[in-house]
DNA sequence: AATCAGATTAGAACAAATCTAAACTATTGA
DNA sequence: TCAATAGTTTAGATTTGTTCTAATCTGATT
């Protein structure tokens, strides 16, 4: 049997407490959401329609305070592939992302495999945060 | 002495014909703020903010409009390092960038001497456009 | 010079995100 | 168990970046 079929709410709960954030009805039931059922990428809006879908009442500044919260506490990762609205990633694994301009289509894919070699040095008083790849696709032709 | 010093105006007016568009006096204004003077990066406030400090009589929807047509005719790029805001690019040579988060600052590097490789296979009905690096920057502690 | 497609403009409209301050709730400790 | 309190949620207002609209203007072509 599957512990996260059994007691859903324990870890999620443990999670939340960890990240030092108080498991509330709104919060549990959108980590629930984005954590069970596989990574996913989600912007604010997108998070705020199913959670109506399903029924959850939860305003969308709290989605936004939320989904901060979690990015914050290294729950989410937020992926810029698209100014104008802001990309939210439950896979917290080394990985990089396609992204299809016509479709809007973010897909991941595994940083295992891929060597990016010759970064130059970081200009002085920075260091190197992280190296994203961003690889954008056009429809084939 | 230097062609570009002497006559600035012809190359500009001809780099706009070649696109298809008007060498009006706004675009030919934005134009010289933009490519006289070396590469830059620039956001549609900053060079509103800029065209007005110089009196260049331009308003913000030109601005956008365009940055947005000399991207469409390939004199510019966008740079997308942050939801929220577009950047432009000047520089047209292969190269990715440094994006500081705390300052915004944003830094080309040249593709060469960077190797990105092992770069999967484009999902099916893509195709690759360009790979993007970015290199995010914090503090140095 | 007259015409007309294309360009510019102010201001309205729109979209994403944040802010505000009032109401609500989880935790605590008596 | 319950009151106090610190943290959370919320509706709605606000801010910011961008696009749209439709009236006016301008450059190119006759």
């Amino acid at each position: 049997m599957d512990v996260m079929k059994d007691r859903p709410f324990a870890p999620m709960l443990e999670r939340l407490r960890n990240a030092g954030l108080r498991p509330t009805r709104q919060r549990l039931a959108l980590a629930r959401l984005l954590f069970e059922g596989g990574n996913r990428h989600v912007t604010a809006e997108q998070l705020h329609a199913e959670a109506r879908r399903e029924e959850i009442a939860v305003s969308l500044a709290t989605i936004y305070n939320t989904l901060n919260q979690f990015r914050k506490a290294g729950l989410l990762r937020e992926v810029v592939v698209d100014s104008g609205r802001s990309w939210f990633d439950t896979n917290l694994e080394d990985h990089h992302h396609f992204f299809h301009e016509a479709t809007g289509a973010l897909t991941d894919f595994e940083a295992e495999g891929l060597a990016v070699e010759g970064v130059p040095r970081a200009p002085r008083g920075t260091e190197i945060d992280r190296v994203e790849v961003i690889v954008r696709l056009r429809d084939a032709g």
